[in-house]
DNA sequence: AGGAGTGATAGAAGGTATCTATCGAAAGCT
DNA sequence: AGCTTTCGATAGATACCTTCTATCACTCCT
C-alpha cells in the first residue's frame, strides 16, 4: 500500500472531483483513477462511491479517512523532524486565524518567519470551531483561537494574549469624550456586528447579557472591515477587538474608546495538534508564541 | 516514499541486525539494505550508521524512528478500521500484562478471543513501565497493568479489578488458621519475594512501610512460579496477588490466607494507547475490558 | 591461516506508476 | 431532438522501482 494512493484518496474526499484532485496532486486524472483502484483492490473494498461522477465516500472509506489522515500527517512530520536536524526548516506552515485575532498573527508570523527564512507561510481565516476540526484532520499546522471555549480533543495551546474589546464610531461632530465607555452606552448606539453564530459576536453577546443587554444591531457582517467600513460611512457604531485599532489608528474618522472589561476576557493563543510525538514545525511555532507572549507580558 | 522501507527502518532498529531484520520483514537482506539506501538518498541523510556491522541509529535516524512507528501503526488501524466493517476483526492482537495480572488475563483473553474468531493473540510479561513504553512505541496494542501508579502518556484506562494479595505459606504441621493475617504476622515470617525494583514489590514495600515494618526476605525472585516453588519446598512463606490463589487451590500443600487490606489498594486495568481517532481493536478489547469489569462488580 | 558472520554490490526478472489518447455515459443548453 | 460539455474509466507504452540470487569485502575469533 502506497503512501501515494492515500494521498490521491485523501485529497479526492476533500475536492470530490477526479480531475481536480489529480491536479492538485500533480498528476494525470487516469493515474489517480487506477491509483484508487488498486487501493481498493488491495482492501477488497469500495472506498468511492461514484458512477460517471464522484458521489461520495462508502462507509469504508470515511472509517479510512481519518487514518489515512493521520498517516500523511505522520509522514510530513517524519520528512520535517530529519530535515530539522540539518539547519532552518523549510516547507509550508499552514495557520489558521480566527478573524477577531487576524491583526496580531503578523507580529507572530513575522517572528517564524524570520526564525526559519525557509519556510513559507499560508493563513487564512476560519471560526474557531473550523480551526479545531482542521488541525482535527491535519489540515493546517497550527491555529490562532480561543482558548477557553471550545479545546475537545488533544492540543498543546500558548496563550497569546487576552483580548479587549473597543468601542468605535464615526466623529461625530466635536463631541470627543474619552475613557472608557460602558455597556449601557454601547447598547443605547446604532450597532453594526458579527453575524449571529460567530464565535466572537456569541462572546459579545455574552458581555452584554451580563450586563442585562441585548445587542440588536442594525447591520451584521462577516468581516471587521466591512463593520468598519459601515462605521465610517454610515453613521453606526461597532465593538471589535482592540487589536483592530492599530489599523485605523490615525485616520480622521475613527473614535476609538476602550470598554470597560470587568468580566472574565477570553484568551487568545496559539493550539497545534499533539498526538505523538511533536512535529518540529509545530515545535518551532510553540517556540515563537511562547517567546511572544513573554515580550507582551513585558509591555 | 514506501511504507516497505519503513518497516524495514523500524524493524532493523529494533533488532539491530540487518540479517535478521530482513528475516522478519520476510525479504532477501540485499532488498533491506538497498530500501535503507534509497529511503537514506530520499532523505538526504544517513539514517543507520553501520561498517560492516550494524552500529546504530543517527541523530535523524532517532528522531525518525517514533514517526515511523506512528506511522506505520496507523497503517495498521487503517487497515483494521476498514476490515472491521465487514465482520470480525482479525490479525494479532499483542498484550503486554504484568505478572501479576497474568492470572486474570484469561478471562479477558477468552472474552475477546469468543467475539472475534479471527483475532490471534500474543501475551507478554512486562513490567508496568515496559508496558507504557510498549504502547508508546505501539509495539503492543493494550497493556494490563497499575492504572494509578505511572500513566505519563495519552492513553485510556479501563479498571478490571482492585489488587488485593494473600499469604501464602506451606502447611506446617497440624496448624491451620484461617482469617484474614496481619502485616504483622507477615514480617514475622521468613519470606520470598520479588526482586527489588519490580513495581509489585515496591508496592508491597509501600504496604509494609505504611505499617512500620519493612521486609527483608529471605530469597527474592522475578516470577510468581518460583516464589511458589520455595514455598512449596523450602519452608518459606509469600505474598502475592490474590488472583494466583486459583493455581494453587486445591493442592495440599498450599496453605492461603487473605491479607488484611486498609489502606489504599491497587486498581489494575487494561490501558491503550490514544492518539487519534480508535483503533477497532484497541476499540474491541476496551469493550471486552469493560464488559468484564461490569461482571466483576456484579460478583 | 581458516572459518563464521556481517553487510554491500551486481545484474536480471518482474511488478508498479505514470503518461497520452480515447471512449462512453450523463447532464446541460439551444 | 441534437449538440456540446463534463466526468470518470480504459488501453497501451514507457520508465522506474523492487526484489531475487550470487557473490564480494571486510572483521573477528579460534
Amino acid at each position: 500500500m502506497q503512501l501515494r494512493a492515500l494521498r490521491y484518496f485523501v485529497t479526492l474526499a476533500r475536492e470530490e472531483h477526479f480531475a481536480r484532485a489529480a491536479d492538485i496532486c500533480g498528476v494525470a486524472q487516469p493515474t489517480l483513477s487506477s491509483a484508487l483502484n488498486s487501493l481498493e483492490t488491495q482492501l477488497g473494498k469500495r472506498l468511492v462511491e461514484r458512477d460517471r461522477r464522484y458521489i461520495g465516500l462508502t462507509e469504508e472509506g470515511r472509517a479510512m479517512l481519518p487514518w489515512a489522515q493521520q498517516l500523511l500527517a505522520a509522514h510530513e512530520a517524519m520528512v520535517h523532524a530529519v530535515e530539522a536536524l540539518g539547519g532552518p526548516l523549510r516547507g509550508e506552515f499552514r495557520l489558521g486565524a480566527i478573524p477577531a485575532a487576524m491583526p496580531s498573527v503578523g507580529q507572530f508570523t513575522q517572528a517564524l518567519l524570520r526564525q526559519h527564512p525557509g519556510m513559507t507561510l499560508s493563513v487564512r481565516s476560519q471560526t474557531s470551531r473550523e480551526i479545531m476540526r482542521a488541525i482535527e484532520a491535519f489540515e493546517i499546522d497550527a491555529g490562532v483561537t480561543y482558548l477557553d471555549h471550545e479545546s475537545p480533543s488533544n492540543v498543546i495551546s500558548v496563550p497569546l494574549y487576552a483580548e479587549r474589546y473597543v468601542f468605535v464610531t464615526a466623529e461625530a461632530g466635536t463631541q470627543r469624550e474619552s475613557g472608557a465607555v460602558s455597556w449601557q452606552e454601547v447598547a443605547r448606539h446604532p450597532l453594526c456586528l458579527l453575524h449571529q453564530g460567530m464565535q466572537n459576536r456569541r462572546i459579545l453577546d455574552g458581555l452584554l447579557d451580563a450586563h442585562g443587554l441585548s445587542a440588536t444591531p442594525r447591520a451584521t457582517a462577516d468581516s471587521y472591515i466591512a463593520l468598519l467600513a459601515m462605521v465610517q460611512s454610515g453613521g453606526l457604531a461597532t465593538v471589535m477587538p482592540e487589536r483592530y485599532v492599530d489599523l485605523i489608528e490615525g485616520t480622521d474618522w475613527a473614535h476609538v474608546r476602550p470598554l470597560a472589561m470587568d468580566a472574565a476576557i477570553s484568551r487568545i493563543g496559539l493550539v497545534v495538534g499533539d498526538r505523538g510525538p511533536l512535529d518540529p514545525v509545530a515545535a518551532a511555532a510553540l517556540n515563537c508564541a511562547r517567546r511572544i507572549a513573554g515580550e507582551s507580558m513585558r509591555d
